[in-house]
DNA sequence: CTTTGATTTGAACGTTCGTTCAGATAAATC
DNA sequence: GATTTATCTGAACGAACGTTCAAATCAAAG
């Protein structure tokens, strides 16, 4: 027998979704052939198939990972007891770990509609775990009668979507440094929940 | 001569774009076929151009469509001079516009890269033009010494993707009735931005 | 009823799609 | 150096793609 270990696999499956990455979140997935993300490898579009079974589980892997990844490095982060302090950590780490991952964010948004039910079921549900953590924590504010919130479920979404609504117009090489923008964040998010 | 008034192309136009917006909003510009276009308009794929030159110009003129219609609502608005009551209004304008239209809106934003390079900065202007709008407000609360804001530029990105994002989540049957919606997030905007 | 021209059909075009697979290639083990 | 097997090529499959166009259809005008 031979070559157990050291194959090209550890090399080409790595590249396989770099490319696919980039390219859905370009194009969009229904735009991108196998064959452009093979050219983009430097492969024939057969040797794709060694690295997944299909497309569609391609686009579903990307999306899996990307939630994974968003879940665990969250459930890393230090425990935040104070409510206005856990917001603003939060706040921070939606920015800073969104920003990184721009396209991986754009196709688990844009994309989601492109999953057979089953694997939309299973993403959806990811998404909500993480909401769910926001969530948390605007409950608790109002608790400990810190915050003033309206709806909590409401400025959940809300703030979600003012967080993610930076990777929309971020640029590395833009007027601010992501860490003013972090700043900024901070402050329009505590100003619009805090008790007056 | 024969027919110059009451032709077919008066049904049949509106039909080709509600059909292609409901489509490319559920699938994706690239996934939808100029056929599956036809049949859901219920013609054979070849009659469509007679109302499109291409797939892509129907595209850009749902897009600009879309655009148009919005600034002009938007401009047949009294107009407000209280900043504070005007960005009370304008909150209730967008999420209400936009609540209406959630097939126009979602291929606005996710088909805008689909758009040939002069196409996309056509759309890219007006909405610019849009949020220009939004930013006057802010701007002139700040004048008047009303509102906290940090950074005007961002906050209106800020608040423009917190509104937006009702329309990913809204529904008819939901519940919380649209008009409380409105009202949730004109209390949280103006927290968010009000001089404390 | 005939004429007229807007509208639609239905077939065809060259291209590209996702996927399969027999055979070629190459690297690690013996 | 021979063997083994993971990896990749290159061709092929039927299906679907956007677009074109001659011919058919049909409703209003004369």
């Amino acid at each position: 027998m031979a070559r157990t270990q050291g194959s090209h696999s550890d090399i080409t499956g790595p590249k396989v979704r770099e490319a696919a990455l980039r390219l859905f979140a370009q194009q969009g997935y229904a735009a991108v052939s196998m064959r452009k993300i093979a050219a983009e490898v430097g492969v024939q579009a057969g040797a794709l198939y060694n690295y997944t079974p299909d497309k569609q589980s391609l686009l579903f892997d990307l999306l899996r990972g990307h939630m994974d990844e968003l879940l665990a490095v969250r459930a890393a982060q230090p425990v935040i007891n104070d409510p206005v302090a856990a917001l603003e950590e939060f706040t921070r780490f939606h920015i800073r770990f969104h920003a990184k991952r721009p396209d991986a964010v754009f196709i688990s948004y844009m994309e989601l509609r492109n999953l057979e039910p089953e694997n939309f079921i299973n993403i959806e549900g990811l998404r909500r775990d993480y909401e769910a953590q926001l969530e948390a924590i605007l409950q608790r504010g109002m608790a400990e009668g810190l915050f003033q919130i309206p709806d909590p479920r409401i400025a959940t979404m809300a703030i979600i979507a003012m967080l993610t609504g930076v990777n929309t117009w971020y640029s590395a090489e833009g007027r601010l440094k992501l860490s003013e923008i972090e700043e900024i964040y901070c402050d329009m998010v505590r100003m619009a929940v805090e008790m007056k």
